[in-house]
DNA sequence: CTGAAAGCGCTAACAG
DNA sequence: CTGTTAGCGCTTTCAG
């Protein structure tokens, strides 16, 4: 027959629907004897309840949507960093019976905004987890805010921690490998920035910057090329960059995408890892143990600030209170195979 | 004030919901200055359906579900394979108004059929789209039918195609990569296998022993090597082909995790590629191209293959045409660099 | 502590 | 070609 309903479960238990629906939503004043009898009727019945109708009657649908920048999904750029992020979201979901919509865009198009309200218009989601580079972006931001929808924001590369944000100390562990590198003896530290949108990402230049004047280092704009946070663009500014007439010993690029480019330029070049030059990367993706030799780079834990964010949307909109402390997660140095000592 | 709903549009453009209905589901019967005048009616009001509502009504949610198997929710083992399935699929989800659930399982949880039945119960996706190798498993895709839900099952490796499968030539194509390394005269080629329960990865050995016998060489168990899919099955299964007394000129991997596994235990080795060894996988994921030296693989079209997979679910839903023949998107050689010549 | 009634916004028959 | 009338299965008032 078909799935039970609550009209069902409140015959069998004997009580009315609006008490079932009570030991549903664990709401309190049910007498114990009462939330029993109804409990049995439900797994006597194999009972669950119809999204649907709950989110309906309820005004929200019990899902969190994961939004993302994804401007060429066929290329992928960064499927590491948005698959680790899923994962967390997912896990938390699961637990508290949400499910995880994931909805990609591209802010370049003009139609983000309308596509944005969309989803929120026919998803109706408990909740909105705003990846970065979008959610250093004001427009976007307020679109979300404007549909009255919780959101969480992720790595906003903002200057203090605000509420409802989870975000990460790119500046402080960028420096810290500079001083990694210039610890081994390097001077001539090159630096690739990333995505010009990505807020995030530019603090790491500015790591970059602090850990050089932290060391003593002269800080040198021929040192520092402008990449986009993929694979490609690191390496065409890593070919530019051991072109120049004074090569750099070693180069830091702010994503390891860029990291893995440089170490493709390397090898195109016959320039020897780490003998030669030094690489270093950010984020920890899968790929940073995979080639060879393993990069050294800095850990994001981006799989534990997605289950924060996702607990705090979920705990956000449960609880009735939608403001909630922001939260740093800090990244961890992962020293690998491809820094060393600079030639001579 | 609140969204507009349709009783909003009906009004404005003086006619009964019921018509509004028909435009937004594209049933025919309206007459063109009807529709027009109720679509510039949901263009003035900016509505947008309550999909809840929706769903409540038409029994399913607009939502396909794309399951698939995540041993480790936070090793990521195939992030690109999956990304690349997830882009095609929501890709057709957008242009048809359906929202995309992700749903990873360990086909190993004893409970994965209650959490399947639990989704199924809870989300009412319109359709569920199975990826390999879950899709190869009875027991798994008993459990999806017998909830009545849409199934299109992703590369299930099976003999023949069957409806409501798109599949690969995993067989051919693997025979194909195998005439193209004896062609470079190699006669020592070994072979990863993949993941035992992956039925389709398990048609490329298959594949291979079909190159071997056709190219007119002989098949020995000591070049076969087992691995799992995973990168570090790759690496450990080559250092054991590479350490044999007769070593293998060329190692043909039954997909790229395990490819870069051998580049990189090869590299360990000192043996070079592709002067010493050549190195042949399978899928073509992004990492093929961001190693060095660039990896000959075959590309697997998921994107397209999800998107093929998608539309089948929607249109066989929307057209009450459950059944839908099966169909085979083939895969084609990538010849980069890291097969070339034998030694010598 | 529990229940009755009134929708949530839409689709599904069935009439016109 | 278009409208009317019922629900879908739940949560929310508001009364007991």
């Amino acid at each position: 027959m078909a799935q039970p309903t609550i009209t069902d479960v409140a015959r069998h238990a004997g009580v009315s629907i609006k008490t079932v629906s009570r030991v549903l939503n664990r709401e309190d004043g049910v007498r114990d004897s009462t939330r029993l009898r109804v409990e049995s009727a439900i797994a006597d019945l194999g009972y669950a309840p119809n999204q649907s109708a709950r989110d309906l009657a309820s005004r929200h649908a019990h899902l969190i949507c994961l939004v993302y920048d994804d401007p060429s999904a066929y290329e992928l750029p960064s499927a590491g960093y948005i698959m680790r992020m899923q994962s967390g979201a997912l896990r938390v979901c699961r637990q508290h019976g949400y499910e995880l919509l994931i909805h990609p865009c591209n802010y370049r198009n003009k139609d983000i905004h309308a596509d944005l309200e969309g989803v929120i218009r026919r998803a109706r989601p408990a909740g909105i987890l705003l990846a970065a580079p979008l959610s250093n972006m004001r427009g976007i931001v307020g679109t979300i805010n404007a549909s009255g929808t919780p959101l969480v924001r992720l790595s906003p590369g903002l200057k203090r921690v605000q509420d409802r944000v989870v975000a990460t100390n790119d500046r402080e562990f960028s420096a810290g490998m500079v001083h990694h590198l210039a610890a081994l003896g390097h001077h001539r530290i090159a630096f690739i920035s990333g995505h010009p949108k990505h807020k995030a990402v530019g603090q790491r230049l500015l790591g970059y910057q602090d850990g050089l004047e932290q060391c003593g280092l002269a800080f040198s704009p021929q040192l520092v090329a402008a990449g986009d946070n993929s694979f490609c663009s690191g390496r065409t500014a890593a070919l530019q960059l051991l072109q120049q007439p004074c090569r750099p010993t070693a180069i830091f690029a702010a994503n390891d995408d860029m990291a893995v480019g440089v170490m493709h330029a390397a090898h195109q070049l016959g320039v020897r890892i780490p003998g030669d030059l030094s690489v270093a990367g950010c984020d920890d993706i899968t790929l940073a143990q995979q080639v060879f030799p393993p990069l050294t780079t800095t850990r994001q834990p981006f799989a534990a600030m997605a289950e924060q964010a996702t607990l705090m949307l979920i705990q956000g909109s449960a609880k009735d209170r939608p403001d909630q402390d922001g939260v740093v997660v800090p990244g961890s140095l992962q020293i690998r195979a491809t820094t060393g000592p600079p030639p001579e």
